[in-house]
DNA sequence: TCGGCTGCTTCGCTTTCAGAAGCACTATGC
DNA sequence: GCATAGTGCTTCTGAAAGCGAAGCAGCCGA
């Protein structure tokens, strides 16, 4: 999956800068990160309301614990969740900015939405 | 795939109960049909430039041709992209709209890249 | 006619996901 | 004490998704 000479299987990290500097690498990675399944629900839903392990496996539709601990991994090593003394997992001053930047895309979910029941 | 009907297993198009509703139901399918592999790369590099089939393979890390090809069609069903007579794949203005929804999330890209060099 | 391009499909193999079950721990009630 | 129920998290097996080499038919210039 996408270019990693990392340690082990974890998120894309903007690595070797090609083709100039960081700018066109980080888009990539960032589109990868993202891309992955369950991610952007979970980003989503932590954004309304910190929560712990199972609640939030209850709130994301039930999905499978262990790809929730895996993408929870991949959320704290990307610095966009963390975890406070209590367990509970809340999104970095970082993760706050990403849900900013992703409103314009919910936002335009709304207008997809009824584009597509114009059938 | 079994393109017969629409939510067979396509895209997750918010065919939701409620028909007045679609506000709370339309993220949750647009973070469906954005997470999954490949979608958001592919609507990042159609919007940079049109392309065919093959080009637009090459352009995306040479990924796997069947998944591209699923792709492309999740995206045309979802009305996102559209093949012109010549066989080209292009962004509809819905998926122009799209892209624009999403520069905010490549703007925090950049930082999130810096933000994580500093180990 | 000949390559070399194109869009696209098929088919085995690998990786990832799903979902039930279980473990260790903690807080509560009896 | 002992059970019960909640928590975070792991482990397992079968199913689904992804991968990628190969191939097919059509087009186009040489």
């Amino acid at each position: 999956m996408g270019s990693d000479t990392d340690d082990e299987r974890g998120i894309p990290l903007p690595g070797g800068p090609v083709r100039g500097s960081t700018t066109g690498r980080a888009p990539m990675a960032a589109l990868d990160l993202l891309g992955r399944r369950w991610i952007l629900r979970l980003i989503w839903e932590l954004s309304r309301e910190p929560a712990g392990f199972r609640a939030l496996q209850r709130r994301c539709d039930d999905m499978s614990s262990s790809v929730l601990n895996t993408r929870l991994r991949d959320l704290v090593e990307a610095r966009i969740a963390i975890q406070d003394p209590t367990g509970r997992y809340e999104l970095t001053p970082l993760g706050a900015h990403l849900v900013e930047a992703l409103d314009p895309l919910l936002a335009w979910s709304i207008a997809w939405a009824s584009e597509l029941e114009k059938d």
